[in-house]
Order: C-alpha cells, then structure tokens, then sequence
DNA sequence: TATAGTAGTATCTAAAAGTATAGCAGTATG
DNA sequence: CATACTGCTATACTTTTAGATACTACTATA
C-alpha cells in the first residue's frame, strides 16, 4: 500500500485559507505594543486631550514613543489632530467615530486576558485580584 | 479666577482603570508577533500537526521559531504536546479545548481587520481584493 | 531675566524579535 | 553504506522596537 496515500498530506495555511491573515495582521498592527490601546483608551474616556496632558495621562510614555504612536494612530484614521489658535500654540487630539469601533476587539482582548489570567495563573497559585 | 480650577486635571490611566490594561496585555502576548496565529489557526483546522508538518503548513517559519513559538503555546495551555513511541519517535502538537476559546478574539480581529482595511485602504484606491 | 508651560525632535543605546545556516541523534530505505 | 526522514538545538546575525537623555522653539508669568 502506498504511504504516500495513506497519509493525507496537510495543505499550507495559505493555499487553504488565502489572506485570512491580513486582515488579523492589520488588526494587531492597531492593537499590539505596549502604548496604542493605552492611548485609545484615554482619549475614548477624555474625549480630547493635549500632547502633554497625554504624557501624563499615560504613565511612563517618552514624548518620542507618544509623538509616533499619534501619528501612526492619526494615519489609521483613529485620532485627529487639531492645532488650536491659541498662544502658545496648543494641539489636541481627539478619539473619531471611527477610532470607537475599537471597543469591540479591546473588550474581546480584556474578556479573554481576564479569562485567561485566570486559567493560567491560577494553576500558579496566583490571582488576579493580587496584580 | 483660578485657571487651575478651570481646567479640570485629567488624571492617569492606573488611576482611573487600575489593572484594566493587564489582561489586555496577557491577551496580545499570546495573539502579537508574526507566528502564533498561524499555528494556532493550523492546529484549530487540522486538530493534530507534527513538528514537520508545522513547518510545511507554516510556511515560511524557521524551526528555531516554531519550537520556541510551540512551547510558548503549550505554556498557555493553548496545544497539547505527545511523544508518540513511533520508530523514529513522532511529536504530534493538539489544540487543547482551551485553545479553542481563541476563535472569539481571532474572529474579531479578524472582523475589525476586514474593516479598517476598507477604511484605510480604499482611501487610496486599492481594494482588498487585490492582496 | 529666570522659570515654567506648550509641542514636539534628535541622538544614542539596549532589548526583543526574527532570520540564516548548520548540526545532532535516531531510524528506515535503497 | 549513503541518503533521507523524524524532531529538534546552537550560533551568529540583522532588523525592529522601545527607552533614556537632551535639546529646540515659542509664550507667558513672576
């Protein structure tokens, strides 16, 4: 008998599912790091804030870090940035109706890390009341 | 009057949310980097991969990667691993239950993605179609 | 004039992520 | 006995990401 036959030889992932991970890709580009959904959170609760008013508000960015998460979220049509006539010059930045349609994966992201922090770290004797 | 009482001081995000970002955090460590959905979605369609077949179905993964990427999911409770007594001796990685509560998050990046591709790439005349 | 607040940029360094290439131990096939 | 398959590991390298530190330019206040 032919084990050749026998064995049935598993396709790769993209001749099966094509660009099904594009789209995922493109998502994580969005979400992933350590300082885009800290900032799309602050500016989803405060609605606008200014360049420093965000350094502070996220604790711990460097004003490089912050200036080229702004941008790249500004880019993704997340944030817009609106320089006001005022003396100094003051710049704010506000969530647009688009950047809330982040809710959804940020809150999927939380259900399961909340899930899994517990299925993971329990085992550990750990709880995620302690963190 | 007091400008310090005008502008209402807006007050950090540990503040405000607490730990809100750590099961966030938990939750793209595992989706992040370039690997661990493309074998989490193979092990999700074909249930049972050898470390070879990983590697063909993955493709373009080195085994260095696979094999730290594999023990990072077995870590998490995501697959199973088993040493079948095989001549030579075969290794067969499962998605474990728990590694099917994945689908929800990938979905919806998933979704999002398709989404915001639109969003931002329509603008500049491609289409997703043609990726 | 010194200080502090606005919004950033420039430069350098460290750490993490990923790639390339090679090799090992075991077994089976021709 | 050479080749090729299994499942990896080791080493060196490049690329990407993030962080630390300092600095600019402007305005307003004390």
């Amino acid at each position: 008998m032919d084990s050749k036959a026998m064995k049935d030889i598993k396709i790769p992932m993209k001749e099966r599912f094509g660009n099904y991970m594009v789209p995922v890709r493109d998502a994580l580009e969005v979400f992933s790091g350590k300082w885009k959904i800290p900032i799309i959170t602050a500016l989803t609760f405060y609605e606008t804030c200014g360049f420093k008013e965000l350094e502070r508000i996220v604790e711990g960015i460097t004003p490089k870090m912050l200036s080229k998460e702004l941008k790249f979220l500004e880019e993704h049509l997340l944030i817009s940035r609106t320089v006001e006539n005022t003396r100094p010059v003051t710049v704010t930045y506000s969530i647009t109706e688009y950047g809330k349609t982040c809710k959804s994966v940020m809150s999927e992201l939380y259900r399961w890390g909340v899930e899994h922090r517990k299925k993971v770290f329990d085992i550990e004797g750990q709880t995620w009341e302690e963190c």
